[in-house]
DNA sequence: TCTGGGGTCCTAGGACCC
DNA sequence: TCTGGGGTCCTAGGACCC
């Protein structure tokens, strides 16, 4: 038996912990640069406003109903999301962490308690504890589990949790008739329209399709998620999160950007960044990818969006000799006459540094030291175990000052000091509990 | 003026191996 | 006249998720 627990509206959410005084009002949470509309409250939701509008489609809207903004605030989000976690896994013994707004809970065995009763203890728990408003799916499977929460979130009658395993066969077929099939767990948009034109369109539809003719039209994912509809079990709790095989650092300017320089910065900037990740789950990675982008909206300028792979001679995590690499790949792709909207480096090939091999040969006569005045130790000199460990240990102590101080507290001079690229938010807010300056202060009366 | 940022898995087809 | 059988690895593209 599995619970998904899911936050309401999470982003909103975590604003009204800290600001009451939204609650009720039509808000919303918008992306990197005050783009697109990222999170909803319901009041936003009922104006009809889909998810990812942008946001200058709104202004209007906006000025009528006192629609109120906020820029990502990612740090928040981040850490609201560590303490709903901490406090969910008090109700289970395992526990998976599905996104930053959603857990799975293991409920197997739980047969002694009255599992509606349990969750909505868990929802008064998350209320009190956190502040954020959630709601539970609980049933056989993890796919089904994902429809309670809808089934939860969506009938106001259950008031936020929802057990399937309590129905009938009878209320099961009647519930699962009224469900588009779209909102299944891994039925997306292109799935939904092809199975609606072989005469599937309920959830129940889907259930009780044939599992091996859609292997054959599909893929075995949907096999799996009739089964799974139908109460069999195919998806594990995954307690232990993988390390990641690959980790893209990308952002849209704040402007477009012309000049090789900004997009140097932003490159050497985002490496920076994607190493202190690759770092963070103890990886090496034995590539990098570099691309850009023009503004694809902008239909009447010139479009380009080069990308190229820098391979590495061995896997490595240091930023220095990470960025030199980015920066030998920016300049191969970068063409003057374009206006930039974005940039990204992607590192592949992670591997685990204890398990991996040395270069052979050394040092490797395919990649001189780089050009532009800018050469890490590591770079120059042959990978010896002593340079090695040097890294490391530069490595180790850039990542306790950065924990320590915040982020990009040390950092590569490539990075810039001006950087004209940086994004732009215009409805910025606290970070609440990670910072003794933005800490929210409670007056007495 | 203005349009996010991450990730994963599966399949088919081609190249190559013995 | 006539040309096997079994397998792996890689890549691109498509689909999905939050």
């Amino acid at each position: 038996m599995f619970a998904l627990v899911d936050a309401n509206n999470f982003y909103v959410s975590c604003h009204r912990v800290f600001n009451p005084s939204l609650k009720g009002k039509p808000v919303v949470v918008l992306s990197n640069n005050d783009g697109c509309c990222v999170a909803r409250s319901n009041e936003v939701k009922a104006l009809g406003v889909k998810m990812g509008t942008p946001w200058f489609q709104l202004r209007e809207l906006a000025l009528r109903h006192g629609i109120l903004a906020f820029s990502s605030n990612y740090t928040l989000y981040g850490d609201l999301s560590r303490r709903f976690m901490r406090v969910l896994a008090q109700f289970s013994p395992y526990q998976e962490v599905y996104s930053i707004d959603e857990c799975f809970l293991d409920f197997t065995g739980f047969n002694h308690l009255d599992l509606t009763d349990y969750g909505q203890t868990i929802r008064q728990r998350v209320l009190q504890w956190v502040g954020l408003p959630v709601c539970v799916g609980i049933a056989p499977t993890k796919t089904l589990a994902k429809l309670a929460n809808h089934v939860a979130k969506k009938r106001e009658q259950y008031q936020g949790v929802f057990d399937y395993s309590r129905l009938s066969r009878e209320q099961q077929d009647e519930l699962l008739a009224s469900i588009d099939v779209g909102e299944v767990w891994g039925i997306g948009r292109r799935l939904s329209g092809r199975l609606a034109r072989m005469g599937i369109a309920t959830v129940k539809d889907l259930r009780d399709a044939d599992p091996k003719t859609l292997r054959r039209q599909f893929s075995v994912v949907v096999e799996r998620t009739v089964l799974e509809l139908r109460g069999i079990s195919c998806l594990d709790l995954e307690e232990v999160t993988p390390p990641k095989k690959e980790i893209i650092t990308s952002r849209s300017f704040g402007k477009l950007v012309v000049k090789l320089e900004d997009l140097q910065q932003a490159v050497a900037s985002y490496t920076a960044r994607a190493a202190e990740k690759l770092r963070r789950q103890h990886s090496d990675t034995g590539a990098i990818q570099v691309f850009l982008q023009t503004n694809p909206h902008k239909t009447g300028e010139p479009q380009y969006h080069p990308s190229i792979i820098v391979p590495l001679v061995e896997p490595s995590d240091d930023t220095g000799l990470l960025a030199s690499r980015a920066l030998l790949g920016l300049r191969q792709i970068y063409k003057p006459g374009y206006r930039y909207q974005k940039a990204g480096v992607m590192l592949m090939e992670l591997s685990d540094p204890k398990t991996s091999q040395p270069d052979l040969f050394g040092t490797s006569p395919l990649f001189g030291p780089p050009s532009f005045g800018f050469s890490p130790p590591s770079v120059i000199e042959p990978a010896t175990e002593q340079s090695r460990l040097k890294s490391q240990r530069l490595m180790d102590t850039l990542d306790q000052i950065n924990r320590k101080m915040g982020r990009g507290t040390l950092r590569l001079a490539a990075e810039g000091f001006q950087q004209a690229w940086k994004v732009r938010t215009d409805y910025p807010s606290p970070r609440y509990t990670t910072r003794w300056e933005e800490l929210p202060i409670a007056h007495a009366k």
